[in-house]
DNA sequence: TTGTACGCGTTATCAA
DNA sequence: TTGATAACGCGTACAA
């Protein structure tokens, strides 16, 4: 087993000094061509390659981004960390990934542990706890450290820094828009609850897309549903849910559903009571995943391109990061979303 | 804007040593009670945390973890993830991420990156092209230059390490089992090339179970995918392979899928040719995710328990890194598959 | 052309 | 009880 060979080390087996060895590797021109070329052999002969950690301790900068999410095992956070990943790396950095699995005390844990000099910022997506008990204070403190911060998706006006969302009101009336246009007169909306931003935002665009077709909202039309943090093991209870918004609204002939498994979950009701998608009922979701591609009848979603919102949020942060003066002007930028008609509208 | 503070700053501002403040605040008994309340009431005051990157420096360990995986936007792979963040978060440790993409180039670049000091050790699953090229150079030093690697789900024989794979050969044979005794008489295999150890041996579980049923395997009946890295625009292509496995064998009534995409396909390609399922035709797959569950109907697949197989991984990387002897006595853990009965057979 | 000294932030050892 | 010093690995300003 050869260990990692250092400065020092090859210092010492040509007896000559750290920094000759230093400068030699860099191509000084401070240094002869003779002992240049000796020293560069014997590093590439011991496959040297600088510590990481010495750079960073010595650079004050890590080269390293923090991302913290809500949960991985979900095709929108795992396609914007590809995007993250994707420009980081081709800019030399590389990244660590800490889980709050929504809650709020993870969110700050991890979070303390990165922001202790292993990163040099973060993107992050608000856990849902944190959103409910609107504690921000771990934002700020970390941004008043200067360590910058990107936001996605979840995000909060409190905050001052960069932030890349989705056109979320734009994109929720385009698709009851489109459901509109397609003649359904009798449009329900699956939703969360409204702590959730996005949530909010899409049952607003709702709204505001009936309004301008002169259509009346009705209360019975909107199920927010109670939150039970989408575990797994709450399938029936949404099921049961949604399964109320149809019977209260026998006339029901369009859905509009801001995640996909509402989305599904609505296909599965409708196709129980034995309506037709989309003959009877035309059903459109939020944010375009694997189930929506794959589903039968496969649905027409509002894709919220992820990798682009992970592609757009690595480079606000580097940008910040790289930049030469410390103006902290923070942007907003919006990520369009695109509406992918499938088989489940006409 | 406070920047973090550290030892140097508080030693300065109380007027004492550095080593006085490093004591104090570690409880030293060396220190007087009087001076060791008022380096902790200061330090308190402004938040001091130790900088990692200076304690990994000097302890010549970074407590991280590397993961290097073939792709993250996968259920498979987002869920082994979970599994490891879970337990090294435990153990006190992070989790830093580089994405191969099925590239052995971007493999070698991310691991290399890696191994220069930002990790202690990496737990991955190897990229197809390096499995098709078999260079496995990088593994080897990274190995032998004392850095641990845990394999999972895509190991080799060639390489000496700690390894975590699922019992891909009785899990085929648990389904295709479960296929002979739920009538199929006709079972077609859809499964990969063979230099992707995993499909290998699932086709070899396939022929195996035929076999202790005493059932001739035939040829037209094993569809081994021309591999287009399963990249989405390449759907059509495979659509078409399923298509003609079909119609060569009109007598098909069972398929064994060795991943969701390729059951998810079979069901389309039977509803295409109006075939009932579980009637006419049964299904089941490999690897359970988010589309088997939600498919209609709704599709048996073998489970790979992919969040325990990261939680095994990462124990096995941790033990090895905080064991005192360096006996490098390495184990292959084998998560036991679980066949998960829905709609799709009888 | 080469080497010395310093600093990044921390802890451990030893001296005062 | 406190402090000075060395070390982790590197790069660089400055001295030789």
């Amino acid at each position: 087993m050869k260990r990692k060979v250092t400065l020092k080390q090859i210092a010492k087996e040509l007896d000559v000094s750290i920094s000759t060895v230093s400068k030699a590797l860099r191509n000084s021109k401070e240094i002869s061509e003779d002992t240049r070329q000796k020293v560069q052999a014997f590093a590439k002969l011991y496959n040297y390659r600088p510590n990481n950690i010495a750079l960073s301790l010595k650079n004050r900068k890590t080269k390293t981004i923090g991302i913290i999410i809500p949960e991985i095992v979900h095709h929108f956070f795992s396609k914007v960390i590809r995007g993250i990943e994707l420009v980081a790396n081709k800019r030399g950095y590389n990244v660590i990934v800490g889980l709050s699995n929504e809650s709020f005390d993870k969110e700050v844990i991890n979070m303390e542990m990165l922001a202790n000099g292993s990163i040099d910022g973060f993107i992050l997506s608000i856990s849902k706890e944190t959103l409910q008990q609107q504690d921000y204070h771990h934002f700020t403190e970390t941004i008043n450290q200067g360590m910058p911060i990107v936001m996605f998706d979840r995000v909060v006006d409190a905050i001052n820094c960069d932030k890349v969302i989705v056109d979320d009101l734009e994109g929720a009336k385009k698709a009851v828009s489109k459901l509109i246009s397609s003649g359904c007169e009798n449009i329900g909306i699956i939703t969360t609850r409204d702590y959730v931003s996005v949530g909010k935002l899409r049952t607003q665009g709702y709204l505001e897309a009936l309004e301008e077709h002169k259509m009346n909202p009705k209360a019975s039309l909107i199920l927010k549903v109670v939150d039970q943090l989408l575990s797994e093991d709450h399938l029936d209870l949404l099921e049961k849910e949604v399964e109320s918004l149809f019977k209260r609204n026998k006339n029901l002939d369009g859905i509009f559903a801001v995640n996909e498994l509402y989305a599904l979950t609505a296909m599965k009701v409708a196709r129980k009571m034995h309506l037709r998608i989309p003959e009877d009922i035309q059903i459109i979701g939020f944010t375009d995943g694997v189930l929506s591609k794959h589903a039968v009848p496969s649905l027409t979603t509002v894709s919220q391109h992820g990798q682009k919102i992970g592609e757009k949020a690595a480079e606000l942060l580097i940008n910040n990061l790289e930049r030469e003066d410390e103006e902290d002007i923070y942007e907003t930028v919006i990520i369009e979303t695109e509406l992918i008609e499938r088989e489940s509208t006409k």
